[in-house]
DNA sequence: CTCTACCACTCCG
DNA sequence: ATAGGGGTAGAG
């Protein structure tokens, strides 16, 4: 999905940023991302059927950070499917059916492991699914909607229109749909990356006046999108300096001298590509979205503005005759695939005795897209500011009628989670209740080796190594259930898992210092790479480590920590760590030590991360050694893992 | 040098 | 046969 390697390729045009600077501005959110992460903490649980809300609650979790932040959220969805895009839906479908029978299969066998990698295989992101996140977002009177096909088109258009300022993604086809300030891979901390348009010139590496979007675009789609293949050998590099070179604004003229320009002479340019592009841009162009403030499906840009031909917008969607359908469509009421009526929520006949059921619940006090004030407030201000800002300026004028709408909400969340906190804790303790009963725990120390069935069952060959590890076992007591009492019996324990991650640690502590950090966005994220308590570390038991990481995450939380959010570690805290939760609502917000139990977990959360990301790099320096000079240097540094395997 | 093809790994608790 | 980002080798 989206454009092979944008987001790397705009990295002048990008900079890190953290919600807190958000503060006051709407935010729209591509909840598909959420849901489809959401969906691994309870991707067992779906295939069987069972019900489930742990992908509602971990979206939830996103939401409340936003509000936490003084960010109205709105959630958009995606709906139906571009025709051009039903082939690959249908394909999708059947592979996942087919994951789910041999996940089936496996179960039988009692092959739990490979089941499990199956079931994660399976499991899609229905809208019925969708529509239960949107429920619980309508009792917290938080904007949802449902876009008419691509929910990327629908939070473009809501960022043109200045509703939404900015806009959470992981696809990074948001760019070509128009849309000017994107965050990209936003973590739960409220970090992220903010891609801006108005700087794309930066990064295609032209000065603003020669530059056009619509040069970025016709680069973009050049180089490979969803609705059309790149020429062979062309990538987003070549395609800007395409794009750069001629100054053509008739496409079907300039493709023809794709080759000649980029002195590629066995390239050839059909016609059928030349159409396919002025449909491909045409999509991106004027694919179908809700206006919620005028209640009607519109072009994200009127056919006009272009002078495009309508006939280039057959990928682009199809005009909903009934425009009662469309609305329901958008709050997210119907089925978007076979626009069957799943629920009848509609936002004028305001739902007090939904709120009258739900009195525990806390409402959001941001003004919604579908009142019709929203509009009138909308217009208002843009009326007297024509600048784009006004948005955040209104709702500035929100924020001023009192830090106590703040703080309330920050009340009302440390409630609302606590709540979600039971909830949750009840399933864990559940969970874990189940895990105990079953009767592995005791015998785990002397379970023999794991059986051929466990070391056959890596799908892939080439995965990490973990023969050595008898964490290959499942640990979800629901799954085990299903199986034999004799086989749930060789499950290893999980403090056997822990402490072979602890070692592990302690293995990467003494490596550390050696070992560069590569990515600009996690190097960034920790700007201090506090070598000294690793080197500490080095011949530690697990126990001493692990103080050891928490002390050191204490010292780079005060170093970090220099003036302000102490309100927001504990809000972070609250929705990070759910254990804690509850504890810490009773105590004072505003203790710091109350919120250390969790930042430690964040920082054991990363450098797990960095072992992931340099143990094979140690493995295969010490390998490369012993192999001898038949590898180069340099493949040393490549897959060597696959020959040493074989 | 630039671009593509390919691999392993992580998404969640 | 998830998808998407990150890394490397190898082709032009």
């Amino acid at each position: 999905m989206g454009i092979t390697g944008l987001i790397p390729f705009l990295e002048k045009a990008s900079a890190k940023m953290h919600l807190k600077d958000l503060s006051g501005s709407t935010v729209a959110v591509d909840t598909y991302c959420w849901l489809h992460k959401g969906v691994f903490s309870c991707a067992d649980k779906l295939a069987r059927g069972e019900d489930t809300d742990l992908y509602v609650q971990y979206c939830l979790k996103y939401v409340l950070m936003l509000l936490s932040y003084n960010i109205k959220p709105i959630l958009v969805f995606d709906g139906q499917h571009l025709p051009a895009k039903a082939l690959t839906e249908q394909r999708r479908r059947e592979s996942r059916q087919q994951s789910k029978k041999r996940a089936m299969e496996l179960l039988r066998l009692g092959r739990t492991d490979e089941a499990r990698s199956q079931m994660r295989r399976c499991v899609d992101v229905t809208h019925e699914m969708a529509l239960r996140l949107i429920q619980e977002c309508r009792m917290r009177h938080i904007d949802c909607i449902v876009a008419p096909y691509e929910a990327d088109a629908q939070m473009a258009w809501l960022n043109k229109a200045g509703i939404a300022q900015y806009i959470v993604t992981e696809d990074s086809d948001l760019t070509l749909f128009g849309a000017q300030k994107i965050i990209f891979k936003l973590d739960l901390n409220g970090a992220g990356l903010l891609v801006e348009a108005e700087k794309f010139h930066l990064a295609m590496g032209c000065t603003k006046e020669r530059y056009r979007f619509d040069k970025f675009r016709r680069m973009c789609i050049l180089s490979g999108c969803d609705y059309l293949d790149s020429l062979p050998g062309i990538g987003l590099a070549k395609a800007c300096k395409f794009m750069l070179k001629t100054e053509q604004d008739d496409m079907r003229i300039a493709l023809k001298k794709i080759p000649q320009y980029l002195n590629m002479r066995n390239l050839e340019v059909d016609d059928a590509y030349i159409e396919n592009f002025m449909k491909a841009e045409a999509t991106f162009k004027h694919m179908y979205i809700y206006n919620p403030l005028e209640r009607r499906m519109e072009r994200l840009s009127a056919l006009e503005d272009h002078e495009t031909e309508e006939g280039h917008c057959s990928n682009a969607g199809s005009l909903l005759a009934d425009s009662e359908k469309a609305l329901h469509l958008a709050l997210g009421n119907l089925n978007p695939f076979t626009l069957k009526s799943l629920d009848n929520w509609h936002p004028d006949k305001a739902t007090d005795s939904k709120t009258t059921s739900a009195k525990h619940i806390k409402r959001t006090k941001h003004k919604s897209i579908w009142q019709a004030q929203f509009n009138n407030a909308q217009e208002v201000e843009l009326a007297t500011q024509p600048r784009p800002t006004t948005c955040a300026l209104f709702f500035k004028k929100v924020d001023f009628v009192g830090q106590t709408i703040q703080s309330e909400i920050e009340a009302n969340q440390r409630q609302e989670q606590a709540k979600h906190t039971e909830a949750e804790l009840f399933s864990l303790y559940s969970f874990k209740g189940k895990r105990k009963r079953s009767p592995s725990r005791s015998s785990s120390n002397s379970t023999p080796p794991p059986s051929p069935v466990q070391s056959k069952s890596r799908h892939n060959p080439f995965a990490r190594e973990t023969t050595q590890l008898p964490s290959a076992v499942c640990e979800n007591a629901s799954l085990l259930r299903l199986v034999s009492p004799l086989r749930s019996a060789e499950e290893p324990v999980r403090p056997e898992t822990k402490r072979v991650n602890a070692l592990k640690r302690s293995i990467f502590a003494e490596e550390q210092p050696q070992v560069e950090v590569r990515s600009r966005f996690f190097s960034a994220q920790t700007p201090e790479p506090h070598p000294e308590p690793k080197v500490v570390a080095e011949k530690k038991t697990q126990q001493e480590l692990e103080l050891e990481s928490t002390t050191s995450a204490a010292a780079v939380n005060d170093a970090n920590n220099n003036n302000h959010n102490d309100d927001d570690i504990v809000l972070l805290a609250s929705s990070g760590s759910d254990e804690d939760t509850s504890s810490q609502s009773a105590t004072l917000p505003s203790s710091q030590e109350a919120a250390l139990p969790a930042k430690p977990q964040l920082k054991l959360a990363t450098s797990a991360r960095r072992v992931g990301l340099s143990k094979p790099k140690t493995k295969k320096k010490t390998k490369s050694a012993s192999l001898g000079d038949n590898q180069t240097k340099l493949s040393a540094f490549g897959f060597q893992k696959r020959s040493v395997l074989k």
